[in-house]
RNA sequence: GCCCUCGUAGCUCAAUGGACAGAGCACCGGACUUCUAAUCCGAUGGUUGUGGGUUCGACUCCCACCGAGGGCGCCA
């Protein structure tokens, strides 16, 4: 927000470097680390360092000696209240005044936007979630779900078109094995309510009989067979309970806050990913071990003249000539770019156990001359894991549903909303605490890197104490709170022209930092930065909330402090719309 | 055997290579005639796995080791 003070600062830094014949370097900003204090900060030892050249001396020394001197010159720069010279530090605080003024236009004027960057007319792709049809859908399956969602989301706000893909695996050996045991023992049923659950217990029950009795697996590669020959009552069986799936992730994905532009589902791909097999075969990029008895395989080092492994072998078809995951998504990958040629980046938002399998497939879009292999990227995270390292799986039976989650974490949020919204009606009581439930259990997905396992247990998932979304609704709801006793009429703008207070100061200077957070988080795609600003955001102001009154306050703190209080509204809302958080208007 | 990730307070996690490594939970002690106490204030808690190296400066980058997890031609 503070871009042109900055530059003017800079060059006067830069004109002092050439006139002292020290190297003109960049000048790299932080916020100043000191809780109330409100301004920008830079150091000079990179600078000592670089005017010793090859000689040895004291960085330290020279670099506070630079510092003064700077600060001495600078003295008169009106943009800034003080400046200060500190252990080899040059601190500028804002003119605490004009900027607070500054600041909260912006956000007033800007409101929902306010954060945001400017349109960038570039597009990118976010695939997430793909989810398995005719299996259950659990809490593992949250992270790429929510952590595709806010990356899309946050790609947004910081500029870019976002197109948002879903990739469902709707065929496969397990949709195989629901359809034998579905055709076989449950035959023209279909549940009223909570299919979901339901198509995850016919998969489960399948799994059960064929681990008691191995030699049921004849029947499953006859179901296959048939499913190749496109038997019509095995194909309307699975266009039946497909969808049944397919209805069911819509119905969660609107109860999460979730939506997509666009579906790619997995049986789409079959035929087309046999074709650029073909294709690789003729360009000589995969080799066929068929007559071998082997399969057909793409050696990448070997084609890329790599003398230590790293992309290993990739198997593209089976010996068989039936196609692999792998075969599909070379067809996939290509498919988006002949869907959105002008794709910048086509991320991946997929388990790290991936990794490598990326990586391949990439690496022989590239091998085979796809100039747009590159714009690929894997986006991996890790898994969320039961206590004890137990990996949930629909097989073991080591799964939390997606549905016991929401309804225990509404539960417990309806309860608190029953007792302290009395007057309100159970309809609104619900819609809050599911906005509290869910909120909560969205929060911990995102506020970790996406490296770091997930551990789920009942205990912190709804715990909504500290560090979670409740505790960022709760603030924005008492801000929403105080507007609505003035019948949320927004003072007009005005200067401070009284002391303000550290908690005033810390607040609006976060609020001031969230386009360059809103950025970050873009170039480095990473949710957490999000997490981290709301959070500090809402502790900011119950901060304020306890120690500067609002309504009470004598003129002109009282209108200076509703301004306030409508900006730090607004903030918060928007990094809650950022992690797809809803902001209730009660709790 | 090769490759990837992680290791920070009792627990869960933060910290653009820069100022005293910060939060939450738990535990202990306080605060509701005042805008919603799902809140706030205070106290306790650290040789950042170990050993080297690079740098003016390392939780952060490099190397080795230890510990945990994951991946390596026909699963997805």
């Amino acid at each position: 927000m503070f871009e042109l003070e900055q530059k003017q600062v800079e060059e006067k830094i830069h004109a002092y470097c050439r006139q002292q014949g020290l190297p003109v370097i960049e000048i790299k900003w932080t916020w100043i680390p000191f809780n109330g204090q409100w301004g920008i900060s830079t150091s000079f030892f990179q600078l000592a360092a670089a005017s010793f050249g090859e000689k040895k001396g004291n960085v330290a020394a020279r670099a506070s000696e630079i510092a003064e001197n700077l600060a001495g010159s600078l003295a008169k720069l009106p943009a800034f209240e003080k400046i200060e010279a500190v252990k080899g530090y040059l601190n500028l605080y804002f003119s605490t005044s004009a900027y607070f003024q500054q600041v909260l236009n912006s956000v007033l004027e800007e409101q929902d936007k306010f954060g945001h960057g400017e349109r960038l007319h570039q597009r990118v792709m976010v695939e997430f979630s793909h989810p398995n049809t005719h299996k259950a859908f659990h809490v593992g399956h949250l992270r790429s779900a929510f952590l595709g969602d806010v990356l899309a989301r946050i790609l947004d706000a910081a500029g870019y078109e976002v197109i948002r893909a879903n990739y469902p695996g709707d065929i496969g050996l397990h949709v195989i094995k629901w359809l034998w045991n579905y055709l076989k023992f449950h035959k023209g049923e279909k549940p009223d309510a909570d299919i979901t659950r339901w198509m995850g217990s016919i998969y489960a029950e399948a799994v059960r009989r064929l681990e008691q009795d191995p030699a049921l697996e004849d029947e499953i590669r006859e179901m296959y067979n048939r499913w190749d020959r496109r038997d019509p009552e095995v194909v309307a069986c699975w266009k039946e309970t497909r969808q049944w799936s397919l209805d069911g992730f819509n119905a969660m994905y609107n109860l999460l806050g979730i939506h997509f532009d666009r579906y790619y589902f997995n049986s789409m791909f079959e035929v087309p990913g046999k074709e650029m097999v073909e294709e690789l075969l003729q360009k000589g990029i995969a080799d066929d071990e068929r007559p071998e008895n082997g399969a057909v395989v793409v050696k990448i080092d070997e084609k890329l003249g790599l003398k230590e492994e790293k992309y290993r072998v990739m198997v593209v078809l089976r010996s068989d000539g039936t196609a692999l995951y792998a075969t599909e998504d070379l067809a996939l990958a290509r498919q988006k770019f002949l869907d959105y040629p002008d794709l910048q980046k086509s991320f991946y938002v997929v388990d790290v156990r991936q990794s490598l399998h990326f990586q391949q497939v990439f690496k022989t879009l590239e091998l085979a001359g796809y100039e747009w292999a590159t714009r690929c990227q894997h986006l991996p995270y890790e898994l969320v894991n039961l206590p004890g390292n137990v990996v949930m799986a629909s097989r073991e039976g080591t799964v939390v549903l997606l549905e016991d989650l929401i309804r225990e974490a509404t539960d417990r949020a309806l309860t608190v909303v029953q007792e302290k919204n009395r007057e309100l009606s159970a309809e609104k009581q619900l819609e809050i605490a599911r906005a509290v439930g869910i909120g909560a259990i969205r929060f911990p997905m995102l506020a970790r890197e996406s490296n770091k396992v997930v551990t789920f247990d009942w205990e912190s998932a709804l715990d909504f104490n500290g560090q979670a979304a409740p505790y960022i609704q709760y603030a924005y709801v008492r801000a929403n709170s105080i507007m609505r006793k003035i019948g949320d009429r927004i003072p007009p703008d005005l200067a401070p022209t009284y002391e303000l207070t550290q908690p005033e100061i810390t607040l609006v200077d976060l609020i001031s930092r969230m386009p360059d957070e809103i950025q970050k988080a873009a170039r480095d795609l990473r949710p957490l930065i999000i997490t981290n600003q709301a959070y500090e955001l809402a502790r900011a102001f119950n901060d304020f909330y306890t120690q500067c009154p609002v309504l009470s306050a004598g003129e002109p703190a009282r209108s200076v402090r509703l301004r306030l209080v409508a900006a730090s509204r607004q903030a918060i809302a928007n990094s809650l719309a950022i992690l797809g958080i809803t902001a209730p208007q009660a709790m």
